[in-house]
DNA sequence: CGGACTGTTGAGAAATTTCAATGTTGGTGG
DNA sequence: CCACCAACATTGAAATTTCTCAACAGTCCG
């Protein structure tokens, strides 16, 4: 809880209460192991959860098989709180890793909306940010090479670790498979494969043991076109 | 202003107050020309933007000139709610059409939100509903043919229309061009003609004179793999 | 009528996928 | 301790998709 509430300030400053209200929002801890479904899609659910450990993926499974993973939640994201208003879920939550989970249910979450417009909009800008890391992902998708593509996920999960103090100086865990990452990226793995290769070769970036290097970080940021702000990072009072 | 009502109203009852006092958030409505920019890139802003009339899209230029469009606005969206919260805009929004928009003082949505918390939570799916859009587009570019994905977009195009009542039948006017559906879809110009042509001789959609014309309605969305469920127009009591 | 924008087509180049084989690693049971 | 297995990573090569370049056609409008 304590890296959700970091998140939320680094926006704008939350009162001893609205931190309070927060953390009482929580009714249960689970425990998940990898591969493991949080959510699954078509389920309505009656809770939102917030990832408090371990890795975790949002991902739709096509008829043909193919899979899409559009986003990954890290430790400190609300990761379904729109499921809060939008009860049926089109997408499943997937477990990655290991995953402790703190359940939130939707009844808390009306009183608090309810009864705390500031708080409110702290969690609204949460959801706005996961919509602008779309975004960006799309423009990954559309318009940069597998090159860029790869390098700015690296980048974005970087940024976004080292906001919850997950990151070692230019290292941090990313404990997912190629296989993985081809499916976020929307490329084969084969190919996945050759461009971890090129981004290792060109000294920019080495993935290897699900743990991710960053050898120059200012290149890396060159190659992938990333620029941090749509992540939302300072202070904007609200 | 009566599309957007409309629209949040597909999800769940709105009071008489509640729409007046969406209606008494517009301060004043403006027009722009095709190729205006109704809300540039990285300029602070101080209103939202509610589209009355015109199409408009999100895109964002890329530093070697590529541009990726990450979303069509319709009449009755709020096309950058998300900015009252988030000041600092990443991408432009272009109107492609001429455009009547009615702007929105952030100081109004604060007082709103602080003051109807179920309009807030209205106005807060409003903006998840943007996001699943997001998540779909990613789905589509990631992994779903070129073919597929260009079909994709006229379901969700039409079916977005329709709850507004731009459609007239399976017919639907699309005001942009080959260019701008490329930019859409992350595909090069030569390749969206020839994908739109194999479209129209399987007899599934055509588009021309900016118009798009679903031949088959079952057969595109099979076609697409298009489920609406993302695009939540069921009503459900928040 | 000319020009600008848009749409269409052909063809070679480049990126990416698919198929298939091989290497590597870590865990498990004997 | 070791053989073996499963999961993951790597590599080569052909097939396919998509892009780029380039030319040309259609349309609208001043």
């Amino acid at each position: 809880m304590e890296r959700l509430i970091t998140k939320l300030a680094l926006r704008d400053d939350l009162t001893a209460k609205e931190r309070d209200r927060l953390v009482a929002l929580v009714s249960r801890v689970r425990e998940f192991a990898p591969g493991d479904e949080i959510v699954r899609e078509e389920i309505p659910v009656e809770h939102s959860s917030i990832i408090l450990q371990g890795l975790s993926c949002r991902q739709k499974v096509l008829r043909d098989g193919r899979r899409q993973i559009t986003a990954f939640h890290i430790p400190g994201d609300f990761c379904d709180l729109h499921s809060f208003m939008l009860k049926r879920m089109e997408h499943t939550v997937l477990a990655m890793t290991a995953c402790r989970v703190a359940l939130v249910p939707h009844e808390r979450l009306v009183q608090v909306t309810n009864e705390e417009p500031h708080l409110t909009r702290m969690l609204w800008i949460s959801t706005l940010i996961d919509a602008a890391i779309h975004r960006e992902w799309i423009i990954s998708m559309g318009r940069r090479s597998t090159f860029a593509r790869l390098a700015h996920l690296f980048c974005e999960l970087f940024v976004r670790l080292r906001t919850v103090g997950l990151t070692k100086g230019l290292e941090y865990s990313l404990p997912v498979t190629q296989s993985d990452l081809s499916d976020a990226m929307g490329i084969s793995l084969v190919h996945t494969n050759r461009t971890l290769a090129a981004l290792r070769q060109r000294g920019l970036v080495t993935f290897a043991n699900r743990t991710v290097n960053i050898h120059d970080w200012a290149a890396l940021q060159r190659a992938a076109g990333f620029d941090p702000t749509y992540l939302h990072l300072e202070r904007q009072p609200r």
